[in-house]
DNA sequence: ATATGTGAATTGATTCACAGCG
DNA sequence: CGCTGTGAATCAATTCACATAT
């Protein structure tokens, strides 16, 4: 397996996306151009992402909606669980627990553990879990096999945070705060933040000739 | 102006964090080295970056922090102030609204006006401001003088809205739902979408061959 | 002496054109 | 005949090497 292109992990996550939405209003096939035409990018493209792990359709066909929905799940590794901490139950920390999606559609992580340093909220329970210290986190990650840890702390504390989930063992960490952590290299981190894309759209407003592409 | 890597858009707000936070504790002067260290890039890509906008350095001596600083904040567009709507006062919503960042850093942008559709939320106010029914975007838009909104509303509801603010007047749109969105090629769309991300993540710890990079 | 700024070289990603299969 | 799959070609982004300025 050579060299994969990040952009095309983005962009499997929305043909998957597209998949679900044929597959619930019943729609069995799909082409290229067709699933192109709905992710907003050409269906060469298509075609090219797909090729990087096999091969999926019929020639003269297309693809099977259910067929390369499963392929595609199986391909980003969601047909196994992901056992997730929260850490930072704030505001984001809360609206993420509380989020209903991760049971209807993304079954595939289950928030297993959150946390907190705050005296107040330790020991209050969450979707019928204790939030807990972070202290507590080398323990837990291994007992309830953490595998993600949500970073929803504000910036300050972000890299601490950071450096305990890599000490207890998690595998990759999904950061919300709004600055770049320091990680060993074998752990992933993927950034979300909101304050990144507002300044981008600031910046393409301003400069309405540079056209911003699929991010 | 030229084609300008959309990356580097992202990786000068980088910088610009880099900047505010070397300025906060006093440092005068820094160095595309000391820059690529802390943005975990290379110094070749710092240069290229800013090459793109000028030069703002000095040979032999390395950037002013305070003169980059406001150059880069200038090249972003935050210099002037964006009016904001929020459409969809849920839990993401009022997190959003409540996030104090907007006047500590980036008071470049200001919330102006609230919307939901709910009639039990219509008419209670969020920072001293009533909430709204999406049927008043097109006046609240024109006289509040918007220019950006951020739909955080349901995935199923997104594409309405967009079309709203589309039809009011809007430059561009911060897209917090997990869908694309179809807006006319001269408005501009930011996603920030956590399930992206931790989808990727998932591919990335169960491929750990691949290295994902700044995204 | 030192660190920027930039054309040239390289690497990487996307687009293309068409061969291959149903 | 239609649509996929893929090597080749093009286009874009990053890296490099060094000329340039202080």
């Amino acid at each position: 397996m050579s060299t994969i292109p990040t952009a095309t992990i983005s962009r499997l996550v929305t043909y998957l996306r597209i998949l679900g939405q044929l597959e619930s209003v019943g729609v069995k096939k799909t082409s290229s151009d067709h699933l192109a035409e709905e992710a907003q990018v050409s269906a060469f493209q298509v075609r090219k992402d797909l090729a990087y792990f096999g091969r999926f359709g019929t020639r003269g066909a297309g693809y099977s909606v259910p067929t390369l929905r499963r392929e595609l799940s199986r391909i980003l590794g969601l047909t196994r669980p992901w056992n997730v901490a929260i850490v930072g139950m704030g505001h984001l920390g809360h609206a993420l627990a509380g989020y209903s999606s991760f049971e209807q559609y993304d079954f595939s992580f289950s928030l297993k553990a959150f946390f907190d340093k705050d005296p107040a909220k330790v020991g209050r329970k969450v979707l019928d879990t204790e939030i807990r210290h972070p202290r507590e986190l080398p323990r837990v990650v291994s007992e309830k096999g953490i595998d993600i840890g949500f970073v929803t702390v504000p910036r300050a504390a972000a890299q601490g945070v950071a450096d305990q989930l890599v000490a207890a063992g998690i595998k990759g960490i999904l950061n919300f705060a709004p600055t770049l952590l320091n990680v060993p290299n074998e752990i992933h981190v993927e950034p979300v933040d909101f304050l990144v894309g507002l300044k981008r759209l600031s910046f393409y407003i301003q400069n309405p000739q540079l056209k911003e592409e699929f991010a």
